[in-house]
DNA sequence: TGTACATCAGTGAACGCGCGTTCACTGATGTAC
DNA sequence: TGTACATCAGTGAACGCGCGTTCACTGATGTAC
């Protein structure tokens, strides 16, 4: 660990920054969100733990503003890779990998997204950062319907269905690794596919003439 | 708490069942693993924490064992549930009903079994009492396929599908209660049937025939 | 039937550790005059 | 240009806590004779 500078006057607010920076990378090298301690993220970002108080209140807050924003990020890779002129399965298709590639990519982060127990009372865990990344998941499968493609009839249940399913297995493939799993691609079709009620046929019509 | 009394001579290990119930009780109330402590356990036994040690190595093989325990618990409840006399499509729905059952009577309980980080090792996480009930699900769609009920052309694969959707399904409405679900029912059928490729006609043939 | 003794189930005190949080502080940086 | 001072970023020592684990032990229970 080297030698921290001290940031200059007015920019202390940096440290807020390194300080999610680290607990992010420590809770997604640890596995469990127990490893991500104040002292921990101190002796991580180079600092007494003390001054994290500076900039958050206690330690839950800090996992909370990981999480937070780990589903900004999320959705900014989603609205990054949907193109709206794209043909609709192929936007459902897109969005949905690039969902399981997310989880690939950081396990640990996103498991946590959604394990976090909820706040009582109602809507408080799902607020509206945190349920935008399903909505382009529910706007998709409907195009796919509206534009002929799906027999669904019911967008928001078929998009939960889907959404369950890469959930359940983003995080199954990330723990049992060594479980014989299909090939991704064949189990990201089946499943958003099966679910959307999308026949093969219909998945690239510009190709299939 | 009560006074505990002694067990008497030769029945020593009763205190074995009494440490795994009480650490089954504490995982499911405090929903987080690492709540589960030795202490803990003690203190909910009403021993001494010392006294562990003549039972268990060590915390961590507590935890083992509450986790193979309720793979046991899971696999005879399936045993239970599934009467191979029963037409395929309805074993493979009850199997199903009675998985999403086991892990909503108990989410705590059912979310720690996938969740533990495997052992290093081809296979070192997915030993035969933990895969067992896979393969229930995987035979009963192979089922399917033979009496001509299921249009799947892999019962391997689309096990996989059913499974990781049970497993999304069961664990994010469980975490994520405030969220708008459709009932249960329309999710276990969509799924179930979506990925085992079952049209609904085909669902109850008796009762359609 | 009586008694010495081995065994077994479980205890109490202590250890060192890392934790979250508090408190009074330090010393560099910028600013008012 | 020089200097006193307020402010800001961050520190060091300390607190009380619960933890896993160790150690030497106690006292009831059963058994051999």
């Amino acid at each position: 660990m080297t030698e921290r500078a001290r940031n200059r006057r007015g920019e202390g607010t940096r440290l807020r920054a390194e300080i999610l920076r680290a607990a992010a990378a420590l809770l997604e090298q640890s596995g469990s969100e127990e490893s991500v301690t104040l002292r921990a993220v101190a002796r991580s970002v180079g600092i007494a733990p003390p001054s994290i108080y500076a900039h958050f209140p206690d330690r839950e807050t800090i996992i909370d503003a990981v999480i937070d924003e780990a589903f900004g990020e999320l959705t900014a890779e989603l609205g990054r890779v949907i193109d709206p002129a794209d043909d609709p399965v192929g936007q459902l298709l897109a969005g949905c990998a690039a969902y399981l590639e997310f989880a690939k990519r950081q396990p640990n982060r996103y498991r946590v997204l959604f394990q976090r127990q909820e706040l009582s009372g109602p809507g408080a865990g799902f607020t509206p950062v945190r349920e935008s990344s399903f909505r382009y998941l529910a706007n998709a499968v409907q195009l796919c319907i509206d534009s002929g493609r799906s027999a669904s009839t019911d967008a928001f249940g078929d998009a939960c269905a889907i959404w369950v399913a890469l959930h359940g297995y983003a995080t199954l493939s990330s723990d049992l690794c060594s479980f014989p799993w299909p090939p991704e691609q064949a189990m990201r079709d089946r499943i958003v596919l099966g679910l959307a009620k999308i026949s093969a046929e219909k998945v690239n019509p510009d190709k299939q003439g």
